[in-house]
DNA sequence: GTGAAAGCGCTAACAC
DNA sequence: GTGTTAGCGCTTTCAC
């Protein structure tokens, strides 16, 4: 920048304001300033500017684990809008650990980073404490208190549920995601509120399995085993729904056939498999870019609105519950 | 930081000594200024470190896309590795797209980043000269003046061919990547060495399809339409694998009865789909780990050895190839 | 319209 | 063993 300035033959404040754009400068003096930037190749230090104002034109996502094909659509969208204002994005896998929660906060403050995008179901008051800048939760409800993004997950739940009783599901039963995770819990009420009163469910229909693949695969085998009778199964995502057809498909189950599948997400891996997956669908894209806009709005504006944004989900019917529909009941 | 020298009535000199371990302390004096760094929670702010330093302890990947399975895994690699060493880690989507690599380049500099993990086709003169941190090729080759990270692509696309043959596949197609991969193109190298001289070996066996599943779908199905012989396809990527795959589900081709269908990659989605796909499976764990350490190196060393290290690929045989052997020819 | 100078928070000479 | 100070590269009052 000096070397600008003595190039263009000003002091380095004007070369500050020709690249700022602020204040009154001569256009020939303007003009001259751009012709030596240009001629020098100069490119203004971020770190100094950062250091100067307290923000670093960066943020972060926290996301459980990138591996699971929900974070990248999530991760790519919040690239995206990050993109469009010049910001940087960071993208922080926290393994659902608290303990990498907290390093990466501490990290990332350090930087200056301007604001936090976090998935996880253990956030806590401690965190949020330790946090000075603009957050939001995305996919996960905290409380009230934090600005939220999420899809309807009840109203997911009961859809689902009611779907494969109207293809005529007589036993249904729910692979259920981790206890701490606010989204799962609500999709398993949606669950519970349609075949509580039901005469022929079972608690023994309901399978606790941390939205992994392979254990949802070792789970939904040994329930298909002892309960031969259930002829429709409801995950609480799309990985774990891929577990139960691997299952049924090793026990010579027939999807749809002899036992309808539905899972959450609307991943397009649930493309790939055969048959493919009907889903509850939720607008991932949509929210990731949502929740970046919002934290966008809250950086600019300095105000947090504590906004509780709720997406609809929409019933993605594919093969894995198409049959003819039948009266039952 | 001046807060924490008044508390602790010593100068900021003395903190920073502290801080950094460096320089002879009084035991009694480093004791006080400990104290008082835990009761302020004095928490060092790094952008003042990173410009003084002109180094931000931060590294970038670039890779084309997120969403395509075989990155996470290559990222979530990278990502454990700087945290190990305390660095932050920047995942850049560049889309393939020259324009993108260079303002990420530009935007990353200034910020002071101190290695550039890169996946891309399109790595130019132009864009090495512009980075003036270490840099690592990852996947993909540029040329030998660059430090990079692949498989023996030539090897693994020969003995995929070969494979497909060993289990008396007759007419084997191929499907190839973006051309301005290398990677892809050596793939195509090692099948064309197995099928030039053979007496069936037909150009149209070849299919153009950068790497992308709905569009290697596309193609595959119309070549089995002209082409009902073909009983083998050796595609180059595990994406395109399963396009290929449900394109002969759609035309009523038995895989692997009629049809064995091999990709290359070994992306976990490949255990997903009925059935399971054969793959030449890549160690992308193990790759995106060494090119981090080895771009760790090159920033603590200063030095650029230009490494070029190939990674082995194995066979991972699944069901979508899982025929008895037959004698042949 | 432009320049001089202070200061963002830190580190590394250099004194003492 | 500890303090003083210059300076990393930038922005912004405050004079002129």
């Amino acid at each position: 920048m000096r070397d600008v300035a003595k190039f263009a033959d000003v002091s380095v404040a004007t070369v500050s304001r020709v690249i700022n754009g602020k204040g009154d400068v001569n256009p020939e003096t303007r003009k001259r300033v751009e012709q030596a930037i240009e001629y020098l190749h100069y490119k203004p230090n971020d770190v100094a500017r950062t250091l100067f104002r307290g923000k670093s034109k960066m943020i972060a996502l926290f996301v459980p684990d990138i591996m699971n094909p929900f974070f990248p659509e999530l991760a790519r969208a919040v690239e995206d809008v990050t993109n469009k204002y010049n910001y940087t994005f960071i993208l922080c896998n926290t393994d659902g650990d608290l303990e990498k929660e907290l390093t990466y906060i501490d990290t990332l403050q350090q930087k200056a980073v301007d604001g936090f995008i976090i998935v996880s179901s253990t956030i806590t008051d401690e965190m949020l404490k330790k946090i000075s800048v603009p957050i939001i939760a995305l996919d996960r409800f905290f409380h009230s208190e934090l600005a939220s993004i999420t899809v309807d997950n009840y109203q997911g739940g009961r859809e689902a549920t009611e779907y494969l009783q109207s293809i005529g599901c007589q036993r249904i039963a729910h692979l259920c995601g981790p206890e701490s995770a606010s989204n799962t819990m609500e999709r398993l009420r949606g669950y519970m509120d349609v075949v509580r009163d039901t005469d022929w469910f079972l608690s023994s229909y309901l399978l606790s399995c941390n939205y992994n693949m392979e254990q949802a695969k070792v789970m939904t085998m040994e329930m298909l085993r002892n309960h031969p009778e259930i002829d429709g199964i409801f995950a609480a995502n799309d990985v774990m729904a891929i577990g139960a057809m691997k299952a049924a498909e090793q026990l010579g189950i027939r999807i749809p056939e002899d036992l309808a599948v539905i899972g959450f997400d609307g991943i397009s891996v649930g493309e790939a498999t055969s048959p493919t997956l009907t889903t509850m669908a939720q607008p991932i894209y949509d929210m990731g870019t949502r929740a970046a806009e919002m934290l966008m709005e809250q950086i600019q504006t300095q105000v947090a609105p504590k906004t509780i944004e709720t997406f609809p989900v929409h019933l993605l019917e594919r093969e894995s519950t198409k049959r003819k529909k039948v009266a039952h009941g």
